[in-house]
DNA sequence: ACCTGAACACCGTTCAAGT
DNA sequence: ACCTGAACACCGTTCAAGT
């Protein structure tokens, strides 16, 4: 993720403060640049060990000086989600309405596996989840069901079993990926303790595993068909439409 | 939640450190009294705002006690998810797959929304999740899909697709709970700023919410049903089993 | 053996002070 | 207008000291 590309143009340069290197001058921050340095640290470390300072500092600033830009750790927490909601595909002008919904759940799946901590964030329960794109994005779905056929009660049975399931089959994807600091030694520990413990069953689970990589988008799309199948057959037999 | 009633009989009384009111002898601590404090205080404020001082405060002890019996907050917190998993139904000695793995969910669903902490912790990407009640659950599951027919690839993707389901839409569903301390005239206006920029679906969206309280278990059960019959399709006609 | 107080290295955030 | 340093009220955890 290099938003800095296309973006860099349109900083202010000020050379008040020296920064880090203090040769060159220092960019002026925005809220933006912090948007784009807590995108960046949480991409690489994710969400929870995030602080303030250590975007501060990333930014070769103070943490205090964030607080001119943005109101709270929470509300720019909230602002790089709802970045990347407005990131998700909602124009798939196909007059399907399933294969319309497949392709934004599955760009949303796409999105949250490139950024695992947008995921995490929304379903973390208490958090406030109103925001201009997550709305947006709601609407579309609301409205191409709606458009499709569904009842009013239908079409929020429907949001609510498409958005559950891209957005908690990928966290549950996202919680059962291998932390790459685990070391092969650890595995064949853990499966010699399935085996001793009479877990069968999970001894052959991890079996499967590791003979077939990664087959999570595949899952991912087996649960959206079930759905997808599962709304259609509520649908009422379409004479007029197509 | 009260555990105290069926264990206060094991309790060893200290009398040593004055407690906070100093006429009655003080209970000793434990391993299990301090997981008893935390699940209490962790449904009543949930886990984020969670700390050490406070379950040694409510404890009447310091927090720094709590590390004679538990190697440290992480252990701690997984050992009370370890217990929600116990505590889930997994002896359904019915004949029928779908009847039994479909109980097993629903009981889990229902212990999920008792004590969202356990959701929420077993969701949260990168903690350690191998736990033994987590283990039999799990080993459980695949050995009723086996037992049933399916091959070891269509086991693993069962069990896939029931537990992101069980875990991911329960999840969901409390994060989309209201908070108990949002006001009507909140929601009013929440109403009012949905009318005034044209997302005339989520309006209508929110008055179905509104008519129709709460559906959140009828909804966990229709994704379920999904699953279960998309399941069922992959099982290879069954001549010899009932 | 078990509990404590002080301490360490962190948090998010406020606020008066600098420029 | 924007950035800083010091401070406040918190964290989890270590460790030497008490009993």
């Amino acid at each position: 993720m290099t938003y800095s590309v296309s973006l860099a143009l349109h900083y202010k340069v000020v050379n008040m403060p020296a920064g880090p290197n203090a040769s060159e001058p220092r960019l002026a921050l925005s809220k933006q640049r912090i948007m784009e340095a807590t995108m960046a640290l949480a991409d690489l470390n994710g969400v929870r060990g995030l602080s303030m300072r250590q975007i501060g500092d990333h930014l070769g600033v103070q943490a205090m000086s964030l607080y001119n830009y943005v109101s709270g750790k929470e509300e720019l927490l909230s602002s790089i989600v709802d970045h990347v909601f407005g990131e998700i595909r909602l124009d798939f002008p196909s007059g399907n309405w399933k294969a319309s919904l497949r392709a934004t759940a599955i760009s949303a799946h796409d999105l949250f596996l490139e950024h695992p901590w947008s995921c995490e964030l929304v379903l973390t329960p208490g958090s406030i989840w109103i925001s201009t794109a997550r709305l947006r994005y709601i609407e579309s779905i609301l409205a191409r069901l709606r458009l499709a056929g569904f009842s009013p009660q239908d079409a929020s049975h429907g949001y609510h079993a498409l958005d559950s399931h891209t957005l908690g089959y990928t966290l549950w994807e996202l919680g059962h990926r291998i932390p790459s600091g685990i070391s092969d030694d650890f595995v064949e520990e853990l499966l010699h303790q399935l085996d001793q413990n009479n877990y069968g069953y999970l001894l052959e689970h991890a079996n499967v595993h590791s003979s077939e990589p990664d087959y999570g988008i595949e899952e991912f799309a087996f649960g959206l068909d079930l759905i997808l199948e599962g709304l259609d057959a509520l649908l009422p037999p379409h004479d007029t439409l197509k």
